[in-house]
DNA sequence: AAGGCCATGTAACAAGTTACATGATTAA
DNA sequence: TTAATCATGTAACTTGTTACATGGCCTT
């Protein structure tokens, strides 16, 4: 058997609760991982697929729409525990922003500066957001750990964006 | 023509300073692009390939050891020009320790805290690393805005890390 | 009852990872 | 001069993305 990949592993997890359709599934991952685990409705189904192939899940009575829910096995719950118990391995971080920048040198400060200008919006408004959460209170405390991190996440981002200026400021562009 | 990725586009720019191998370039990338844009050998030598394809970069004399330089042609100096003018989407984090914690019922907060623990010295690590790069002085306005965030970052990490018992301090495991 | 939207899923493609192969160097 | 190591690249597989197809549901 081979290990279960993370996407996998969430699906098996979320399934926990009771039956739910690829579509579902993919539709709770967004909510309640997609900050830190992005998974397509896509991969979903393959994943899903496969999972049944290897009996850790089994599909439920079809529904409307082409609607097919899927549940848990006993080996699909214990193949999970496995997984869970497992330690994690390190993020990977992929920011196309700082890609721009380590070659900034084509566009020059002004240009850049404006680029991440941009983004702030969407990490103000996530950081509020994630704010709001913590205040509004109704989390576990597994939630309000992954909800702190997007919080000290998003603060780090726009405490940086807020010093670019200054680090980039002297800077002049070498090409054209 | 197809955009270019971003890992396309970095090769482009790293063949601005002169000719590469695909070894060289990925030795390149990991350096200094590594830590928020993983790129591995696989992927080089793919995208060369293409690149080459589409007139973008040309090979130049082969040497020792199958060792095959490229170099940017003017069709490829353009078209790393029009992409790095090109504002650049969101970040992406993929953070398997958070998945962990969000099905952390399974496991219980001792775990977690152990697994989360750790990831420390990682981040310990490189956040030192960055600051010896910015003391060490030597890099232009782009590194150090790059190397600034990687502190950023590393620090909010090591933050979220130091609150995560007080948050997760409560809870019990609800499954074994 | 017609038109548009939404739930559901599939298929094709692109990007990313892992494992392997091979011939030069270097060190013992 | 043999063994170990390193530079270089290829091939196979897995994961991730994008575009498409279809039919039920709701609104007018």
């Amino acid at each position: 058997m081979t290990e279960l990949n993370p996407t996998a592993a969430a699906i098996l997890g979320f399934l926990d609760a009771g039956e739910l359709s690829g579509y579902d599934l993919a539709q709770t991952a967004a909510e309640v991982i997609g900050d830190f685990w992005h998974v397509t409705r896509s991969q979903v189904y393959r994943e899903l697929a496969q999972l049944a192939a290897r009996g850790l899940v089994e599909p439920g009575q079809p529904a409307a729409r082409a609607r097919q829910p899927y549940r848990l096995t006993e080996a699909g719950r214990a193949e999970f525990a496995k997984w869970i118990a497992t330690p994690p391995p390190a993020e990977q971080i992929r920011y196309p922003l700082l890609l721009t920048i380590a070659f900034g040198d084509w566009l020059g400060p002004d240009r850049l500066l404006d680029m991440a200008a941009a983004h702030r919006p969407d990490h103000e408004r996530r950081l509020a957001t994630y704010r709001s959460y913590l205040a509004d209170g109704g989390l576990d405390e597994y939630q309000r750990a992954t909800v702190t991190f997007g919080i000290a996440y998003e603060e780090a981002v726009l405490t940086w964006l807020d010093q670019l200026p200054a680090i980039l400021g002297g800077a002049r562009s070498g090409h054209g």
